[in-house]
DNA sequence: TATTTATTTGGCATTTATGCCAAATAGTTA
DNA sequence: TAACTATTTGGCATAAATGCCAAATAAATA
């Protein structure tokens, strides 16, 4: 689709399905500790490195993920610190949410 | 898989995956507004009714939506009102995120 | 009880996402 | 310049998500 003609809830939308993998909610994690390099991305998600390095490629073009070449390396880093606020919110989702029985109450 | 040995980013992706559609994002908005019923949220939504009950069900599931039977309707509603807190880091992404030309800068 | 209204579920066709391999690209070092 | 290291890209097979229609459920009302 056109992206002049895209919606708030697409752009929305669009941001959120980056992060929408566990693969790719792993690395948000690991760089919320400081910048890291394909290679060693790689080796905490358990892919391919080419798998690693399309994971990445979905973050950065959604903005999440800004990178710095250094050398042979990239090194891959958060662009917000708002990552933290966000899985803060994810969290609570998760301990309201029904698990094997019905689950009331909220945070 | 076995939720039992689901890992934590399985969860978190798994409660991410449920706002990752652009219906989905909609319907969130609408009901930060207080609770609706199916037939509104499918007016807004513009889908097929049955679409929108699978995309409420998907939401639910997850743990974003909890919902009230009242004569013939179901209500649903937030569980959780951190979804602004949630929309508020992914807005902040959506600026810093590069469009046609390469942006940079952070939040 | 039959009908109407609101919602969910089953099924299926279509689209989109995922992940690997192989090959290409880019920078480093011998 | 050749060989090496790190990463990306193309291609393709497989898996998952999406959306509609038709049918099933459930509660209210005639």
């Amino acid at each position: 689709m056109n992206p002049q003609t895209e919606t708030r809830s697409e752009i929305r939308s669009g941001i959120i399905k980056a992060l929408a993998h566990p693969s790719r909610v792993l690395i948000a994690e690991a760089l919320s500790d400081g910048e890291r390099c394909v290679q060693d991305l790689t080796k905490l998600v358990g892919a391919d490195i080419s798998t690693v390095s399309k994971h990445l490629s979905i973050m950065k073009k959604s903005g999440w993920l800004e990178v710095e070449k250094r050398g042979l390396n990239q090194f891959y880093r958060l662009r917000c610190p708002c990552l933290l606020e966000f899985f803060r919110c994810v969290d609570l989702i998760d301990q309201v949410r029904p698990k094997n029985t019905e689950n009331e109450g909220c945070c």
